[in-house]
DNA sequence: TGTACATCAGTGAACGCGCGTTCACTGATGTAC
DNA sequence: TGTACATCAGTGAACGCGCGTTCACTGATGTAC
């Protein structure tokens, strides 16, 4: 058995992933702002002063946690993509794989739902930045949908900022619930389908409302 | 001038307000879990040994704080009760209140968004169970409301859980926004109206879908 | 291929600091008689 | 009203601990010739 020699990046780059994964499963317990450096060290295998060879400060290793974990919430949007066109169909092929990513990438999730609200303000930021484009690719998709037509592009945006927090919302339900109780995740599965389908219902009969935007306000609307 | 001789237990409750107050605006800076005990106690004028003759832990200083910001957000909802009857009216009116309450509780608000995901397991628990208790509330005062007959109580329920959801992320982006921009929250509070009018025009033409819960797990939600 | 030098990931000692919690205490307020 | 005692909110010294960051270092890997 020969043992590859490895080279000084690959190692380098090894450690930089210890590091990024021993801060996610830190964070996880509390939040980063709990999480000690001298711990992180510890955990990716090297002393604590070792730490600064990859990153000048935590808040730094948590903007490239929050890069990684919108990696794969683009991912996400993409398996949508992929599902079944009609309706019906996609509503609940959407909270399927939603919840289905929720699961494999756990902590990716669990951190952004934490973060978004009591992260360092940059790593906040960086999330609520992400969460805006994210937005924008879904009212892009909500666009090609083939009842869109009635729908102005402030009605699209609205209802992807709307489906966007039913999604985080589920996303947080999911990850909550009880691990000995997994009728309670059908539970929140089947009430976020509902929760789409009423918006999706409101949209639909959006445009023929009388009552609409009767002060004139939906052009200063986003 | 007689100077009011101040009863011991009167001093005491004065000094646990204290605590009370220097914790709410030092978790502000960060979360309950990177407040100090000993930081409390100063911004309280006792010496930090002088903390345990008031609580435990700041655990239970963050589960008081709960309870405090919660009867804040019953009030809330007597405000809401009290305003008029009629849909639109009901719509822009409660979100108008939501954002006055916002303002005026500020601290007590964003107490509850942030640790509400990242608080201590049982500051967690309790807010999680106050934000329940809230949407039968909620569900109690939707089917009041002239057009409900044709809604089931799970359609209630589902309703009630959407609306809080909007509400709570609506209280983070009104909370959030730069204080330089103040058009800026004219344009959450109209965004928060339009999402709320889609899903009650959702709830509205619900009975009357088609495709209303094609596979039939309507009854098995919440 | 061999040698001399540069790079740089990881080391280890040391620092001053704020932390939560213990303990025995003080002295003003409250109460029983 | 006066006295003797109990209560208890707040004190202050002391503890051991983990923290982030500094600094000069080591020694294996990489590179130039």
């Amino acid at each position: 058995m020969t043992e590859a020699p490895e080279s000084r990046s690959a190692r380098k780059e090894r450690t930089r992933r210890a590091i990024l994964d021993a801060t996610l499963a830190a964070a996880d317990q509390g939040s980063l702002a709990t999480v000690s450096l001298r711990h992180v060290a510890g955990a990716a295998g090297i002393v604590p002063t070792g730490f600064y060879r990859h990153f000048a400060s935590l808040d730094e290793v948590g903007l490239a946690l929050v890069d990684e974990s919108f990696g794969s919430l683009r991912q996400m949007l993409r398996d949508v993509r992929r599902g079944t066109p009609e309706i019906g169909g996609v509503i609940s092929g959407s909270v399927a794989i939603l919840v289905q990513h929720a699961h494999r990438q756990e902590a990716h999730f669990r951190f952004i739902a934490r973060e978004r609200v009591s992260g360092p303000p940059a790593v906040r930021e960086a999330i609520r930045h992400g969460l805006e484009l994210f937005e924008r690719e879904l009212a892009t998709d909500l666009a090609r949908l083939p009842r869109s037509g009635s729908w102005s592009t402030d009605d699209l945006w609205i209802m992807a900022h709307l489906i966007v927090t039913v999604m985080v919302s589920t996303a947080e339900d999911v990850l909550d619930a009880p691990r000995e109780r997994p009728e309670r995740e059908r539970e929140i599965v089947a009430t976020a389908e509902q929760q789409l389908r009423m918006i999706v219902v409101g949209a639909a009969h959006w445009e023929s409302r009388a009552d609409r935007a009767p002060d004139g306000q939906a052009g200063t609307i986003r």
